[in-house]
DNA sequence: TCAATTATTATCATATAGTGGGAATAAATG
DNA sequence: CATTTATTCCCACTATATGATAATAATTGA
């Protein structure tokens, strides 16, 4: 193994199921000997991206911590979208969670949540946690915005599902292109519906997806207006937000309605 | 340069300041051609480390977001402290912000906080932001957990402070270490006061602080008791919560009052 | 406390991988 | 479509990673 992949194929270890390491585990489980992983762990751990723990275990550093940070407070997206999602729940005629999802490479991920304080159910989706890129309506959101040879990478990129699937969700994208929202029941979540529209901003780079999710139980026919138009109207904004944060360095000078975002993508 | 700093190098140029790069940018801040540059940011967009945006410039990857998410699932400090956070700020006597801390290496970091709604004020300490290690009652609180050599060698690395301010702050964390709380006023926002006391698990190897801070004029010397009160029976919990997961896990069974936390350091 | 065990670092000959200047190609721009 | 700019490719030259082993440090248990 060499380069990059060194290190990463010892951070891959750790993840939700497993948060401690010892180097003989780390050794074992890559095929490394102990000398040389003692090696590449001590240089992370100067780093900040390991931490030695008790036990003669290593955990994640702090580097992800302080880096998450600086990503919540320089991303375009987040900066102009994290401060929507509590009106917006709160809006919305039935309990929800809301959330802001965004291609990343080819990965979909949540990078900002909030729940109405009546929605207990649990969601898969949380903030850093990858996504099903093929199903759900916030990955449909995002994915409609994409066509040709991009979206081809996307969806080979996961390796899930048959070449009629991807035709499908093809003919499906191209609908939701035109209507400007979607919906999916089950897809993610059993007994959970979800709604989504698009978000995205050409000159940044950003293709992205404002959506809720509710139990299908407290669901009715009748609320749909109401939450498709929370959402565009949410997403306007946040569309907007961005667009000015984005002018407003490029112009070199803040307005009253725009105060000086640091958004330093010239 | 070699190893994994030819990484990180690349990593830390991003920060609050400045979000995104490019990579001649990045070259001429490192003093390295572009071809090598190209190269390693290939490789961490690959990672997910860095991810390319519009204009050709480079923005930190999703894979921060996750590795954080790992360790706000997994790491034992957050997963028991966290929740008490709310519950700590809102039995305040007076508007303030909580803060879990703890020492990461020879860094001291903000690793969950909340606040009550009626406090408004700035506060320094956020998650994910390295803090001063030898100011402020958070830190203090920390501090007075070690001595010797590991004491001397957290000191040393941030070299601040005169040899005299290090015998004062020795002197003072071992009446801290005898109390078993702390305040200071001023040192590290002005106009606010923070109170600490010491949250640890010696098998875990964890050394951490619980706080919370105010504006100086909400405080009266009357609130001083409920503060501590508040703050010494959270932080009771939290080491009771942490030290429950511990056994369970080294037990190999959960008990009803502790269900069955993940917690893999065995 | 000390002996025994285990974790971590140091050493070093060898194989391997990174470097960077420049050419070639791809992508963006106007 | 032509021009500029970004990105990848190529390759001789070094510098660095590797991993078996030995030395040292830290931890554990009696």
């Amino acid at each position: 193994m060499a380069g990059f992949d060194r290190y990463s194929s010892v951070l891959s270890l750790f993840a939700e199921d497993r948060g401690s390491w010892t180097v003989a585990e780390m050794g074992a489980h890559l095929g490394t000997p102990s000398s040389t992983v003692y090696r590449v762990v001590r240089e992370m751990v100067a780093a900040g991206f390991l931490e030695s723990a008790a036990g003669s275990y290593y955990r994640l550093g702090p580097a992800f911590i302080e880096y998450d940070r600086t990503i919540s407070m320089t991303d375009p997206l987040i900066r102009s979208g994290a401060g929507f999602l509590d009106r917006l729940v709160n809006d919305n005629p039935i309990p929800c969670a809301a959330v802001l999802a965004r291609l990343y490479g080819n990965k979909v991920m949540c990078v900002a949540d909030a729940r109405s304080k009546p929605f207990t159910r649990k969601t898969s989706y949380q903030r850093g946690r990858p996504m099903p890129v093929m199903r759900g309506a916030t990955s449909h959101a995002i994915l409609a915005q994409i066509k040709g040879k991009r979206l081809d990478k996307v969806l080979k990129s996961v390796a899930e599902g048959s070449q009629e699937d991807r035709t499908a969700l093809a003919k499906k994208l191209e609908r939701i292109r035109k209507e400007g929202f979607c919906s999916t029941q089950g897809e993610v979540d059993a007994e959970l519906i979800g709604f989504a529209v698009p978000v995205s901003n050409k000159a940044l780079g950003i293709e992205a997806s404002l959506s809720c999710i509710s139990a299908v139980e407290d669901f009715a026919d009748t609320h749909e207006p109401l939450i498709y138009a929370n959402l565009t109207t949410s997403a306007k904004l946040i569309e907007q937000h961005m667009q000015r944060a984005y002018d407003s360095l490029t112009e070199g000078h803040g307005t009253a309605e725009s105060p000086p975002i640091q958004l330093d993508n010239p």
